[in-house]
RNA sequence: GGGCACGUAGAUCAGCGGAAGAUCGCUGCUUUCGCAAAGCAGAGGUCGGGGGUUCAAAUCCCCCCGUGUCCA
């Protein structure tokens, strides 16, 4: 980065000078006389004990003054975002204040909700989860405080000048740090495709902000400008706060009295530790998290089972639920939404701590089994193993080590080890385009009016072409509702071709024909939508909406949509759910979304002021996850559900005719998916049901009443008749073999041991089962001889210590080119096709004849 | 999304190429006025499903399904 972006006019209104740090050698800007940046580790802590602000704040005041500050100076506050990214999905949380406005604000496809406006943003870095009660300063959950600013050409709000100076304006003028104690280093920063100029802001050894200027773009061979310059900042809350307090560490001017209530429990770094998961857990399981083994529930389990251990291991320990409401309860004085619903959440811990109890106690008998075995063949337990079990089972190398007589000692790498297993290891979790294949719209054309949005039942319309490219059209206005939101696209023509697939693309909506378009850009051309899919697809939409709301009211708000999908022929809906669904609960489900169909309640879609309708309806609008423009279209079933939503729906419920759930299943840990249709759908579900019904009475020859009773019957038919076929077999075989043994050529007596040698005409298995009846007794050789695939078999079968069957095997073997082998008490072979076992049966007589000391 | 482990009797598991096992539970008998307990006897298994290798597969290989777990 040329060192002239750098070079700001307000550095040198102000009198900054430019320096080059004596230890890390990065440039930095500052008005004092440093010959180091002041940030670690080029530097101490120089607040600690003598704070580097005037006034000594905890979070709650630190945030409103940085709020207010910014409001003051004509930025709008934006309420905070999902700590979830549900709307991308490259990632799993929100991990930076400008994560919420990625990726259609900052591409330009949308505005953002205010410009400049400040916020201050709930994330989450599980990169810092082992640092944390550690370092002092790090956290898995914090707040990004920012101001964010969104350049368009024609609309310049301010950038790298203004921002550094309002930054500097808010450390000095507003919170009283000494102007010459604070360094502006200079950084590049890179994310995204995108690169720009960053300051790094630091104050008696703490980065306390960042300042990124998003301006630049990489190509494959070069970096171009922008069109749109951003405005990236980040100011830590916990570390002003701790800042202004210069206590020892972070946890305690964060934290307050609920640390210091955990500190006469634990020592410093387990009570940080459960502090610090405490918080995040309360937004993460607010926001629709539900503890899993994979993907963001995950990290909620992480969290969970982390501090678990830690009570266990501590004796008389606080409660769990009681840590989670002391953090949740301080959260809920600035988010009240994450106070809201204790019970459930208690509901949703409480399952997942019964799961860790199973895995524990599976995990103890498992390691007990183990050490037992390995004492009795004396080997001893590795430290691979405790990695293994770790790996594998999920068992703590702690609670291994308590369960084992001789336990190895905890490497103390272990984790790193851990990590080192997984190496090599590729996620493919890229972020995927969505309008990737579509073809580029020329710049100027003008963006699509979208009007089944407000209008859902015209299907005819009249519209120009604003652009078109080979099957590719672009009109000024459409009601084809292209594939969005988990809705299909809708079909139908223009003019006499079929429309094959609409698609969105930025401001635009992309009708794909059968094919090359053969209109003209300024051509009028008519639209008709394929009416009864769209209609279908409104039933679906609608009734997703209302299976939603239901199921929220019947298992808890912990349930949130965590996918979906609309077609003309089916939809399902994926909600967060911690154990699979009971019949009754799907009963009830089914019951009350019917009941909200017959009610005949509206459907009302409008658009409206985002922070507006987050103050009216809350967090759960984003259900579908959150578009975050300046206005949110809400789709308001009355007094029932409400959801920002882009798809096409219903004015009233009853349209959607009924609901028919037809199949539920969990489709991972915490993730449960209903199948269901609506409308006609239903209806022709529900006869095809019947006539299955009817066909399997008719086919059973009883009433459809009846088919539960006559279904037990036959399959208890069935298991007698099986019964009866196995008896009969015994019997059969308990008859030869008596046959057998009664007959002296076949039964001979040699000292101890009486050998039965003789051919019948049975295969592998029954010569098996026969040798077992015949040498029930000890001191027994059988020989039989018999057939299967017209090949001969030749069964051995010994109970006498006498004669080894194998051996007496492998003497026949050459006879009739037999293959095979065993062990003492049983051998098989097969021979040859055709090849006669006569003169094996003889040669393995003679065999066991030796063998029995004859 | 990926790695690893695990699916065997109603339950918990052993067996890891040669004749499907243990413990608890269940049924019956003995003992008892009866119960518990004990002893004896017995029932209960397409060894998750499907392919392959082999004379022979619960066991080895491949694919699917399910569960657990770790990592992102």
């Amino acid at each position: 980065m040329d060192s002239s972006e750098y070079d700001l006019p307000f550095f040198h209104r102000a009198g900054f000078h430019r320096r080059a740090c004596s230890v890390c050698g990065s440039a930095f800007w500052t008005l004092g006389d440093h010959d180091r940046c002041q940030e670690a580790p080029c530097r101490d802590y120089g607040f600690l004990g003598h704070p580097g602000f005037s006034k000594p704040e905890g979070p709650d005041a630190m945030r409103e003054t940085f709020l207010h500050f910014f409001e003051e100076r004509g930025h709008t506050r934006v309420r905070r975002y999902p700590t979830v990214a549900r709307w991308r999905n490259d990632v799993f949380f929100t991990q930076a204040s400008i994560y919420d406005f990625q990726p259609w604000v900052t591409s330009g496809a949308i505005p953002p909700p205010a410009n400049p406006l400040v916020i201050s943003q709930p994330v989450l870095r599980f990169i810092d989860l082992e640092e944390v009660g550690r370092s002092g300063r790090h956290f898995t959950l914090f707040e990004m405080m920012a101001h964010h600013a969104f350049n368009r050409p024609d609309h310049e709000v301010y950038f790298k000048d203004r921002t550094t100076e309002l930054c500097h304006e808010l450390l000095t003028e507003q919170l009283g740090a000494d102007p010459t104690a604070i360094t502006y280093k200079e950084e590049v920063w890179e994310g995204g495709g995108n690169l720009g100029p960053s300051l790094s802001v630091g104050l008696l050894g703490l980065e306390v902000a960042t300042l990124v200027f998003m301006e630049y773009v990489r190509d494959v061979d070069a970096v171009r400008p922008m069109p749109l310059t951003v405005v990236d900042t980040g100011y830590g809350l916990e570390r002003f706060t701790w800042m202004s307090q210069g206590t020892k560490t972070a946890y305690e001017a964060v934290f307050g009295a609920e640390y210091d209530e955990l500190r006469r429990t634990f020592p410093p770094r387990e009570a940080a530790i459960l502090i610090d998961h405490a918080r995040a857990l309360n937004f993460l399981l607010t926001d629709g998290v539900v503890p899993s083994n994979s993907k963001e529930g995950y990290f909620a389990r992480l969290l969970l089972r982390r501090s678990i251990r830690i009570l266990q291991r501590t004796p008389e320990a606080p409660d769990l639920l009681a840590i989670l409401d002391a953090a949740g309860r301080a959260i809920a004085r600035t988010f009240p939404e994450v106070g809201a619903h204790r019970d459930d959440l208690h509901r949703v811990v409480s399952a997942e701590a019964e799961k860790f109890a199973e895995s524990i106690d599976r995990a103890r008998t498992t390691i007990r089994r183990y050490d037992e075995r390995l004492r009795a063949t004396g080997g001893k337990v590795t430290e691979e193993d405790l990695l293994q079990w770790y790996d594998s089972l999920g068992i703590p190398p702690d609670l291994a080590v308590e369960e084992l007589r001789e336990p190895p000692k905890i490497p103390d790498d272990f984790y790193s080890r851990v990590a080192a297993r997984h190496e090599g290891e590729r996620p493919t979790n890229e972020y995927t385009e969505t309008t990737k294949g579509l073809p580029d719209v020329a710049t100027g054309t003008p963006a699509t009016e979208v009007l089944y949005y407000l209008d859902p039942y015209t299907l005819a319309f009249d519209a120009h072409v604003v652009w078109t490219e080979g099957p590719y059209v672009v009109l000024d206005r459409t009601y084809f509702y292209p594939t969005g939101g988990g809705q299909v696209t809708d079909k139908g023509h223009l003019g006499d071709l079929a429309v094959v697939d609409v698609e969105r693309k930025g401001p635009w909506v992309l009708h794909h024909l059968e094919r090359p378009s053969p209109f003209r850009v300024g051509e009028r051309v008519h639209g008709r939508v394929d009416g009864p899919r769209r209609r279908q697809l409104m039933q679906h939409h609608t009734a997703t909406h209302l299976l939603n709301g239901a199921l929220r009211e019947t298992l808890g708000p912990h349930v949130w949509q965590a996918g979906a999908y609309k077609g003309p022929e089916s939809a399902r809906i994926d909600i967060t759910h911690y154990k699979p669904l009971s019949r009754e609960e799907l009963h009830r489900v089914e019951r009350r979304v019917n009941e909200i169909v017959r009610e005949d309640r509206p459907v009302k879609s409008y658009f409206e002021d985002r922070n507006q309708a987050e103050k009216r309806f809350g967090f759960t609008l984003y259900q579908g996850g959150a578009v975050p423009g300046k206005e949110l279209r809400i789709v308001e079933v009355e007094g029932f559900d409400v959801e920002a939503c882009g798809g096409t729906h219903c004015t009233h419920t009853s349209e959607v005719g009924a609901i028919a759930l037809s199949d539920v299943e969990r489709i991972q840990d915490g993730i449960v998916r209903l199948t269901y249709s609506s409308g006609e759908r239903a209806l022709d579900l529900r006869e095809e049901h019947e006539e299955i019904l009817k066909e399997a009475s008719r086919r059973l020859g009883v009433s459809v009443a009846e088919l539960p009773s006559g279904i037990d019957r036959l399959l208890g038919e069935i298991e007698a008749s099986r019964k009866a076929a196995r008896t009969r077999r015994k019997e059969d075989l308990g008859a030869t073999a008596s046959r057998l043994l009664a007959d002296p050529s076949v039964a001979e007596t040699v000292g101890a041991t009486m050998i039965v040698t003789g051919a019948v005409d049975r295969g592998r298995a029954e010569l098996m089962e026969l040798s077992r009846l015949l040498t029930k007794e000890k001191g027994r050789v059988a020989i039989l001889a018999g057939e299967e695939d017209g090949r001969g078999v030749l069964f051995v079968g010994s109970t006498s210590p006498a004669v080894a069957a194998a051996d007496v095997l492998r003497a026949a073997l050459g006879e009739f080119e037999g293959r095979g082998g065993g062990n003492p008490a049983s051998a098989t072979a097969v021979g040859e096709p055709g090849a006669p076992l006569a003169h094996a049966l003889d040669a393995a007589r003679s065999a066991a004849r030796r063998a029995a000391g004859a």
